[in-house]
DNA sequence: GGCAATTATGTGCGCAGCGCACATATCGTC
DNA sequence: GACGATATGTGCGCTGCGCACATAATTGCC
């Protein structure tokens, strides 16, 4: 019975993930972990390359590549940080705006999976994912990879409390 | 509110998508639509490279250099179809079981993130998920590529019976 | 029956995203 | 001040994929 349900929630997350997906391609012309990045950037605690791979599980090549990307397209600039070795990414103006519509292209993406609930039910829903969330990730770095495209600007009672904003020192190696 | 919901969904879409794609990765050694081939392939009805294309939603070229590398690892063949023109694919019995025990594994992926809650709240989770899938996919191709991944030995009552094993002609162009 | 339009497949080519191995610059510690 | 640890950047190659093109079989129409 529970692999019942499993097998609903697969879809369910499969159809979740293509339309987040496309949805940002659309915005962005980068897939991958591209527009992940851009969320977690949008932050504003300017991370280091380094903090940045280990939110995104990348190689350390990669998450370069990706910042050249975002630098390229005049979303991102590197700034030097305290630490000359390194880098403090803080997103630009454009940056931020193109982060904006993809938090926004996302909830528009998802919202009609749940338009045929009622909202008694949306309400359930939104009770059983959050006692699932706040089961999982066990350390700080996994809650940061769950999160990595959350809008925080619609999360309250955040289940998976990583909250790395404005902190330099919360993903650990 | 709805928008909480929704990113709180968006979330789960997420992890559940992450964990998928990393137990096919253990599995299968390829990314991308392999393994939603594969599955798709498994129902046995010998499906033409077109016919698999519009599944997945991969270009032609795409779709043929993946039947060349499920062929180069023995878990495919092609077989000449009654139309000359078309090939008819079909698992070997290594790739029978790859299948299996991707499907097997990723329900294994997914189950955790469902033993946190009890089991009359995982029966309500499963009612909200049907009730979200029976609402989508308009035509058979939408749901064809919904399901490319689904276990379909564990799926009862299937929201969205697209139900393309066995017959032929139920992916239109 | 014959010939054009359609359908299905396969190939050359290039691109994007990513990882491995390696080189280089800075920090911390003894 | 020297040496290990840390952080960044680069050369190289791989994988998955799409575009443009070429080829074989089928269908439809006269």
């Amino acid at each position: 019975m529970i692999d019942r349900t499993a097998n609903l929630l697969g879809v369910v997350g499969l159809a979740v993930a293509d339309r987040i997906e496309q949805t940002a391609r659309e915005i962005l012309s980068h897939s991958g972990e591209t527009p992940a990045a851009l969320v977690v950037l949008g932050y504003g605690f300017g991370p280091s390359n380094d903090q940045l791979r280990r939110i995104l599980r990348l190689s350390h090549p990669g998450t370069v590549r990706l910042v050249d990307r975002l630098v390229a397209d005049g979303l991102l600039e590197r700034q030097r940080g305290n630490d000359k070795r390194a880098v403090a990414l803080f997103l630009t103006k454009k940056g931020m705006e193109t982060r904006h519509s993809l938090l926004k292209g996302r909830l528009a993406a998802i919202r009609p999976l749940l338009e045929p609930l009622a909202e008694h039910e949306q309400d359930t829903l939104a009770a059983l994912l959050h006692k699932m969330l706040s089961s999982m990730g066990a350390d700080d770095q996994q809650r940061c990879n769950l999160c990595r495209l959350c809008d925080d600007s619609v999360c309250s009672d955040c289940p998976i409390p990583a909250d790395f904003r404005g902190r330099k020192d919360t993903v650990h190696s």
